[in-house]
RNA sequence: GUGGCUGUAGCUCAGCUGGCAGAGCACCAGAUUGUGGAUCUGGGUGUCGCGGGUUCAAAUCCCGCCAGCCACCCCA
């Protein structure tokens, strides 16, 4: 009889295994901790949003479509799997009136995004982000607090061997001016460069800056700077931010070809790469400022910056502690489910304990609870049950001793 | 979405031009005379990703699909 094929998961999405668990939760746990140290505080929005809001924070592209987990549910609505978090935080921050409180306000967010694109290692259609948002202050002083957020949180993981990329994009006032001087100088250029890049010429100049296409790379270092374009307030904000970063010792590279594509990007953009990496591909987190994200969304004009940071590619590169969630495991020798399913709970007051429950031989469960790692085993037969005693056997020091039920706690402790 | 590589045991993989499915590790059982990591002995645990086709015969050749990986696109 032919066996229906198991059913396995959706493709490109993945399962966290308990093995990896506690890896995740430290890098979760350390992002609570050091973003509530800067007074952030912790915010979920839903993973479903209206497809509307995700469309007008990415208005660009067929490529953003293309991208989106979108459907229509069954009252006809629109709905998209967020992709990012910063538009439902930018959302709930209006729509719970955060914008009447006293700004800025500081929030963070852990969860999954989803973006439909061929998966590939350390690229899922559901993957997990930590969020960190400031919104209501166009302060440079948060540019620059919400990178030693990041930085001090890599660091706390074991990733303190970073380097963190820094520009500036200048704003609506000083950033039009500028493309017209960019596409001035790639005009001349179009035929050596990619068909790609062609067409940015005129659709998006700012994105020729990053171009990966190699005959482009020859023209990108002669174009011109934005951070040689920028208006007086651009400009004042941009030293600011640097000021208020060397004043941290934190070190940053600058890097005059790191853009956004969207026109809501404002001013301070960074990426944080591991030290060693070379590609764009690899960067741990990236962010910057987006003071016209909140007029897009159709919300009053506030600024804000924030970053956003993949926790699949975090925990990949963090080492992997392996410790034995197991303390103590409990034999019974026979037929003692009952017996030892007590004794377990009398245990587990001091510890963490599993029974092996199975039906085999003595010596190829003590094989198994070893190769676990419990620290401790506990043997029980028919006999001791009767008279409420275990052996208790101490796997590092290889001795047994016999120990009443009662007493074990205070022995596991 | 485009191009390329891959898919055989739980894992890593071998299987040349078609001829009954293999290795190492893991796993299970036993021995080493009471109960563990070492050693020894024994055990193959498999719809050869799925579905078609060619053939006397397909893991092997052909087509389609699915999945993974790499590059591109993209990374809001």
């Amino acid at each position: 009889m032919p066996r229906p094929e198991p059913i396995k998961a959706v493709r490109g999405v993945r399962d966290i295994m308990p093995a990896d668990r506690p890896l995740w939760r430290r890098a979760e746990r350390s992002a609570a901790a050091v973003a509530e140290r800067f007074g952030y505080e912790e915010i979920v929005t839903p993973i479903i949003e209206p497809a509307e809001l995700i469309e007008r924070a990415g208005e660009d592209s067929d490529a953003f479509a293309k991208e989106l987990y979108r459907f229509v549910d069954r009252g006809d609505r629109a709905i998209a799997l967020r992709p990012e978090a910063t538009a439902g935080v930018v959302r709930a921050y209006f729509e719970h009136n955060l914008n009447q409180g006293p700004q800025p306000s500081r929030l963070y967010l852990i969860g999954p995004m989803f973006r439909y694109d061929r998966p590939q290692k350390g690229r899922y259609r559901q993957f997990f982000q930590l969020d960190v948002e400031a919104i209501g202050s166009a302060g440079p002083a948060l540019d620059a607090e919400v990178i030693e957020i990041a930085r001090d949180w890599l660091s706390t993981l074991g990733l303190g061997d970073l380097r963190i990329e820094l520009n500036s994009i200048g704003d609506h006032r000083c950033r039009p001016a500028y493309l017209e001087e960019l596409k001035a100088y790639y005009r001349p250029l179009a035929e050596n460069l990619s068909a790609e890049s062609q067409r940015r010429i005129e659709q998006n100049p700012l994105r020729l800056l990053d171009s990966k296409a190699e005959q482009d790379q020859p023209f990108k270092a002669r174009a011109p700077r934005i951070t040689d374009h920028l208006c007086d307030e651009c400009s004042a904000h941009w030293s600011a931010v640097r000021r208020l970063l060397d004043a941290a010792a934190i070190e940053y590279v600058l890097n005059p070809h790191l853009v956004r594509g969207l026109d809501y990007y404002t001013r301070t953009v960074f990426e944080i790469f591991p030290a060693g990496a070379a590609g764009q591909q690899d960067a741990l987190a990236g962010g910057g400022r987006y003071d016209g994200l909140a007029e897009a969304e159709g919300w009053p004009p506030t600024p804000a910056v924030g970053f956003a940071s993949g926790l699949d590619r975090v925990t990949d590169l963090m080492a992997a502690g392996d410790s034995s969630p197991v303390a103590v495991v409990v034999l019974p020798e026979g037929e003692l489910d009952v017996a030892a399913s007590e004794l377990a709970r009398i245990c587990r007051t001091a510890a963490a304990v599993a029974v092996d429950y199975e039906t085999r031989s003595l010596e190829s469960k003590m094989r198994s609870a070893s190769k676990r790692g419990a620290r401790w085993v506990v043997i029980v037969n028919e006999e001791e049950a009767s008279r409420r005693v275990a052996r208790l056997r101490d796997m590092t020091q290889r001795e047994q001793t016999e120990v009443r039920w009662e007493e074990l706690p205070t022995r596991l402790a």
